[in-house]
DNA sequence: GGCTCGCGCTGCTTTAGATCAGCATTGTCT
DNA sequence: AGACAATGCTGATCTAAAGCAGCGCGAGCC
């Protein structure tokens, strides 16, 4: 505990997810602490399948997540989906979607999910009242851009294999940071039909790819757990370097 | 002019690119807009391409972009290029170089450019100093995102010839913008590489798909200029909504 | 009990785009 | 002038992944 002093709700503040992603970019003062606690009042409960964030609506909100497992996507004119992200607790859900006019994703439960609506007053605010907390936002936002920014690499130039092997290494390296799973693997509550939408394939391909990589003793996806079977293996195949989560070490600035 | 009391580079910067862009989020203060005019300081020139950003490294600096045209991309362990992004009047370069322990990629000039270096003080005042300011900052690296986004189900869900029509109606609404082109077309010094390492492309294939646009009576891509020829049955062909970048009509929060 | 539904799994065929190879044009350097 | 490097362009061949079709299995439901 960082001081005593602090409000009840505070101090459990400290422990949540966000508080630890956050943390690793800046040590929090109190008044940033205050802030967050407001970050995490209108705690709500969603059911699997639930769309918390509608693509293309005006006054959506965003949220903390803070319990189970979401995932944010766009669907394209033709009607396919594309998962942008897994979102795991800790995440925010729809930040652009109260930044921008009308939002350009949508976000759905995929599990039972807990997460803390944010208001876009709580984040203008925080600019105002708590500007450690606001760079730790854009921060936050930075690393989520980051996230995107591989996974476009993902797509253009990796093979469908290095794909998947790459996408389930960065989701144990996340769930790692928040205290989920470790490096022999993770609970992982998605279908082969979310990891087709994530990684652009078909749903028939990624089956295919998920029986070579079992069969090469590389890693097992099955009965909602992620078996890493052969870190550095699967490492060097997927071009995996964890840089670009700028989440090791201790904070610096 | 807003206000004629400011100092003289502050009206400059009242004409800049990225003022332009920032306005169409929040109406800038003058608190805000001093603390742009710091952003304007350092000015440098580089000649085509000059690497501004080094992915991999560490205490490197992001610039604003004030002419010319610059690309972000990430190099794979293949040797492959992923161009992330391009870069016009306006842009943020490298801002997430500043927020990260070691940059996530790289920055290149792609003509001749003017920039202003931008260090991570600058960022970071502004969030005590100007947070209006800070949260137009947070907007702008959220554009940037949703553009990442956008660029994403490209490459995971669009055909060769969607893929190129929608990056090439993207750009030719960024410029508008920022006054630069119109719904004719707009002078483009990126070369057929250029396009491939964008959209996941061979550049053999990308020579292809421009014959056919052009062939088709939709575009042309020809001597440095890119004409829009058809701007209807481009969009429906390319899924376009310009949604995403959040620029149409006037400020609002 | 039988029913459907969601999800995982597999074989066969097709295709979008890569790869390979080579030519044409233009601008720059010596 | 010749050499060369970039860039644009094209035809022939190959391949990774899509598309199509279908089966198995367990869960939930009437």
């Amino acid at each position: 505990m960082r001081c005593p002093c602090l409000p009840k709700a505070a101090i459990l503040i400290l422990q949540s997810a966000l508080t630890k992603k956050l943390s690793a970019f800046v040590s929090l003062m109190d008044a940033d602490l205050d802030t967050l606690v407001r970050f995490h009042q209108r705690r709500r409960t969603f059911l699997p399948g639930h769309e918390l964030v509608h693509e293309g609506e005006t006054r959506q909100s965003a949220f903390v997540l803070a319990e189970g497992w979401a995932c944010s996507f766009k669907m394209l004119p033709s009607g396919e989906r594309q998962i942008v992200d897994i979102q795991v607790p800790g995440d925010f859900l729809g930040l652009r979607s109260i930044l921008f006019r009308t939002s350009d994703h949508s976000v759905r439960a995929v599990t039972r999910i807990e997460a803390s609506e944010v208001l876009s007053s709580d984040i203008l605010n925080a600019f105002s009242d708590a500007p450690r907390l606001a760079a730790a936002v854009l921060w936050a936002a930075s690393r989520d851009e980051a996230m995107v920014v591989e996974h476009l690499c993902n797509l253009g130039r990796r093979s469908a294999e290095e794909r998947t092997a790459h996408f389930l290494l960065e989701l144990g390296a996340r769930l790692k940071v928040v205290g989920i799973g470790d490096m022999n693997g993770f609970a992982c509550p998605l279908t082969q039909y979310h990891l087709a939408d994530a990684l652009g394939l078909s749903a028939v391909h990624v089956n295919r790819v998920l029986r070579r990589l079992r069969e090469d003793n590389l890693l097992m996806f099955r009965d909602g757990h992620v078996s890493i079977l052969d870190f550095e293996r699967l490492r060097d195949l997927a071009g995996f370097d964890a840089n670009y989560l700028d989440q090791d070490g201790p904070l610096l600035r």
